[in-house]
RNA sequence: GCGCUUGUAGCUCAGUGGAUAGAGCAACCGCCUUCUAAGUGGUUGGCCGCAGGUUCGAGUCCUGCCAAGCGCGCCA
């Protein structure tokens, strides 16, 4: 076990002796690295944040725990605690071998969460663009963020459906469908018509029969562009588990119907004007709500928003949506329907992501759907790749509102994030070929004698040496936790600025430490198994969030 | 007008009620006969939007105000 979980561990261990009854508490939180070295290399806030609770002076709770921990870690760490109720580690030498020698015999870097119910199911709904033009930046953002939260909360072995709504019914596809036809058919155009901007869908337009009704047009046209928007999703590596057909399912399946006659048999629903309403203020929301609209008795978005969300509850335990905030207004009609159909809220959360902007030359470039300057997926993706593309849209929290700065996606220095965390990953493949090269076998570098690997910081190292390396080794040993706590936070963020992190941690080890040195052969297999440890955890991490972790550069 | 989100270094942002508020970039001074200089060491830089409140303790929680983005359709 790593240090800081045993340092956890043992502390809950001991305060469950006050905490008998509904002890779930988690310690894992208030385990940490200290920004100030005099507090230690690791350090704990758990007595100050729970003296409340236990209703003890922090500082007698730290003191307890203490005499605890002396005995426990006497090999590996001394203790102090500090006035008001810190608890500050300062590691010994061998407790670094030590974390070397967990990661040495550690298979998997990422533990899985507990199943206390194996039958949870997390259904994932994002991107849901409409299939009426090309998937521009903020539908980017959504679809980057969306994938590496489904990866990363699979990767700590929760069960993840992942779902794209198709919007193909509807006024929008009708709108698509004449916008097309005046094209198509320019001396039979429909005069006056709401009309998407010609130059989106112009390319969708080649190599068509000459015969074609409005309706096998309509088709034709949203099947050509849904697959384009497959394809740039493909392009930056998003893949859905299903694609959900509002036409299919929903309407032709009588889905939505069937919603509808629950509504009505329990009398959520009534006639006016012409239209069928839902009486939504009672049920909280601001205002009753429209479901079929009087003219051409359709279905409004929200009729079919809500019967999807019931059809997804009857396929899955937990749903989580992922939308832009301008589809805000949605949230609180779709949540009090839900709730008075008996489905639990707790299990329907709606994550919305702030717009985004492109920076060029350090100057905004707007966007507006309007007169068509949309900037597309495809184009910056072009430009950048998909690992700058995803690594940018990841490093901003969603709530946050996002420039996305495409000369920077480009540089391939330092300034650039994503480069800097793929050259460290490289410069440690690197090291790793070369020493396998000139001076060890492969084999060499498999079961280091745990002796071997206390050397990592034997005492006559420069203090600059055991500086960097004490620095690598303990950001490198969070990184289970980095990954959990992003888990359940909702936000693979977090992961993508710890992986910069490391690797600024690890560029600077390497500017200190020689690795490879004949002269001291047992030293350099310590630093090759530290080498080995970044370079997996990096590698993971860069899998978690779905980015490319290159061996050359 | 009401609701959601945001406001932290020149810029982009971390920050889980705890210690002297951190990182990257930019600026300035250094480091390549050395495993990838696509890198690194150091320096400078802060009324944490403003004002109250809760707390032993507030960037973090509460209230009010100011500013920005978004939302308040028989659009989707």
């Amino acid at each position: 076990m790593l240090i800081q979980d045993l340092i956890s561990q043992y502390i809950q261990d001991y305060l469950g002796t006050y905490l008998a009854e509904n002890n779930n508490l988690n310690l894992q939180n208030k385990v940490e690295i200290p920004q100030n070295q005099n507090y230690g290399d690791i350090s704990s806030t758990a007595p100050l944040a729970l003296s409340k609770v236990l209703k003890k002076a922090p500082y007698v709770l730290a003191e307890e725990i203490k005499k605890v921990l002396d005995e426990k870690l006497k090999d590996f760490a001394e203790i102090e605690v500090i006035k008001p109720g810190f608890i500050n580690f300062k590691l010994k030498p061998s407790a670094y071998g030590e974390i070397l020698q967990h990661f040495d015999n550690t298979q998997s870097l990422i533990t899985q969460t507990k199943n206390q119910n194996d039958n949870q199911k997390l259904l994932i709904e994002f991107v849901s663009a409409n299939p009426t033009g090309d998937l521009h930046l903020g539908h980017g953002r959504g679809a980057v963020i969306g994938s590496a939260l489904a990866n990363l909360l699979k990767t700590i072995g929760q069960n993840i459906i992942t779902e794209f709504y198709i919007n193909d019914a509807g006024e929008q596809i009708n709108k698509l469908g004449l916008s097309a036809w005046n094209l198509y058919k320019p001396d039979q155009a429909f005069e006056g018509a709401d009309q998407y901007p010609a130059e989106l869908i112009q390319p969708y337009l080649s190599d068509l029969k000459p015969d074609l009704k409005l309706e096998e047009l309509t088709n034709i046209v949203k099947e050509r562009i849904l697959n384009k928007q497959k394809e740039v999703l493909k392009n930056i590596r998003v893949n859905f588990d299903l694609w959900f057909s509002e036409k299919k399912e929903l309407h032709e399946n009588n889905c939505l119907e069937k919603t509808l006659k629950t509504l009505e048999s329990k009398n959520l629903t009534y006639q006016k004007d012409n239209a069928l309403w839902l009486k939504s203020s009672e049920l909280g929301d601001e205002r009753d709500r429209v479901l079929i609209k009087s003219e051409g008795k359709n279905p409004t978005y929200l009729a079919g928003d809500i019967a999807y969300h019931i059809n997804k509850f009857e396929r899955a335990t937990n749903l989580l949506d992922i939308f832009g905030a301008d589809h805000q207004g949605q949230e609180l009609s779709l949540k009090v329907t839900l709730k008075a159909l008996g489905y639990d809220e707790s299990k329907f959360q709606i994550l919305f992501i702030q717009f985004v902007s492109l920076l060029r030359n350090g100057t905004e470039v707007k966007m507006s759907k309007r007169n068509g300057s949309v900037i597309t997926v495809e184009e910056v993706l072009e430009e950048v790749g998909a690992d700058a593309f995803r690594f940018m849209l990841l490093l901003s929290n969603i709530n946050n509102k996002l420039a996305f700065d495409i000369d920077l996606a480009k540089k391939a220095d330092d300034q650039n994030p994503v480069f800097y965390v793929q050259y460290a990953h490289a410069r440690a493949c690197s090291i790793l070929r070369n020493a396998c090269q000139d001076l060890f076998k492969e084999q060499d570098l498999k079961d280091i004698k745990s002796e071997i690997l206390d050397l990592i910081m034997t005492e006559s190292l420069s203090d600059r040496e055991k500086q960097s390396t004490k620095d690598l080794i303990l950001k490198l040993s969070f990184f289970n936790h980095e990954v959990h706590r992003a888990a359940e936070t909702l936000n693979p963020s977090a992961l993508a600025h710890y992986l910069i992190d490391i690797a600024n941690k690890f560029h600077s080890f390497y500017g200190s430490c020689k690795v490879i040195n004949p002269d001291n052969k047992n030293l350099s297999l310590a630093r090759l198994s530290l080498i080995k440890t970044f370079q997996r955890i990096m590698q993971k991490g860069l899998e978690v969030l779905i980015i490319d972790a290159p061996e050359k550069m």
